[in-house]
DNA sequence: TGGGTCATGTAACCTGTTACATGATTAG
DNA sequence: CTAATCATGTAACAGGTTACATGACCCA
């Protein structure tokens, strides 16, 4: 994941791991942070696929930098990633695949915003179904204090995918109403 | 993380391994799924650590089963770790130490709901306070299209810390109101 | 006889975290 | 002189994923 996300901040134009790790640091610290091991990490990885290649540039004052680029498969990857319907078990990569959106299409994009939406509300029907969560549990737990907790954890999860659902819809609105 | 929710569930009566698969596949699944492989190997840890014992049970027509209690040792690990105030980068830190909050008082738990809505709102400000997001790299970006997205997952952010401080309020609320 | 449930795991891999390590320049 | 910034990484560990492996019983 944090592989997609080097790839897309390079393909926005060379950097080195540093001016990345200041990125992550200073921008996108709010949904996503990265430490430095791992950046320089992965941009060996990156490289080692050829996604990327790195040139090394002399500074005077300043130590040497490796200045990285994305390739043209590099680019293939980030748009096949961009494209894949796999968003994980937290908003990590949501917030990932959108923030680099700007890639795709606008109908792609509207077409992918409608299917988070559909599956949002589905899972909201699948949650409320269950009237009760762990009903095979009370009969274990006496204490019935422990189920207003479990009770909440189920709120929880209906707010979010309920909050997902018209975030979807207010997306998909601005993408209509910007193109016409 | 998964260790912790392990412990809460042999928490409220023993099991085994293959038990805590099925609840965490039945019940659980919606905000957290664990694979088989893991639950042994951490089922492995905790007893390493002094915080489950396991006794074979011989069962007639059916395969020998390992069960796991909890230790003195272990249920003072699960409480440390409900009170630690750490909710990782993710909903499913969250999700489960809401979900075994029941080993800890009332008061404190609404303490608790307190200082996450607080620290929403928080958050909430310091997003909004930057009006825009990846200002430093709209310069690098020509296409303005791309900003679209960014700000898209900007109200995410402001979103979803608005639904956690909502909910936070009717945890509280819950709490109070059934305490009176 | 073939698939589902009960019940246990191992091994390899990938990704993220923490700690450590170096060394020059520049601003206060 | 000292702290911050620029700029690079390595090593060890922790936790989650995928694939593989075994074996008996029960129901259709």
């Amino acid at each position: 994941m944090l592989k997609h996300g080097i790839l897309g901040l390079i393909n926005y134009g060379d950097m080195t791991g540093y001016e990345i790790m200041k990125v992550f640091r200073d921008s996108l610290s709010y949904f996503w942070t990265a430490n430095t091991s791992q950046i320089y990490r992965e941009l060996q990885t990156l490289k080692r696929k050829g996604f990327v290649t790195d040139a090394v540039v002399r500074q005077n004052g300043k130590p040497d930098k490796k200045v990285f680029s994305i390739t043209e498969s590099g680019r293939e990857e980030l748009k096949r990633w961009l494209m894949e319907y796999d968003y994980g078990n937290s908003n990590i990569p949501l917030c990932m695949k959108v923030f680099f959106a700007g890639e795709l299409s606008r109908k792609e994009n509207m077409e992918r915003f409608k299917k988070i939406k559909d599956d949002a509300l589905k899972t909201i029907e699948r949650y409320s179904a269950a009237p009760e969560i762990m009903d095979a549990y009370k009969t274990r737990v006496e204490d019935p204090e422990v189920s207003i907790y479990w009770n909440m954890t189920k709120e929880f999860g209906i707010r979010f995918m309920k909050m997902l659902a018209e975030w979807c819809d207010d997306c998909i609105r601005e993408l209509e109403g910007a193109e016409g």
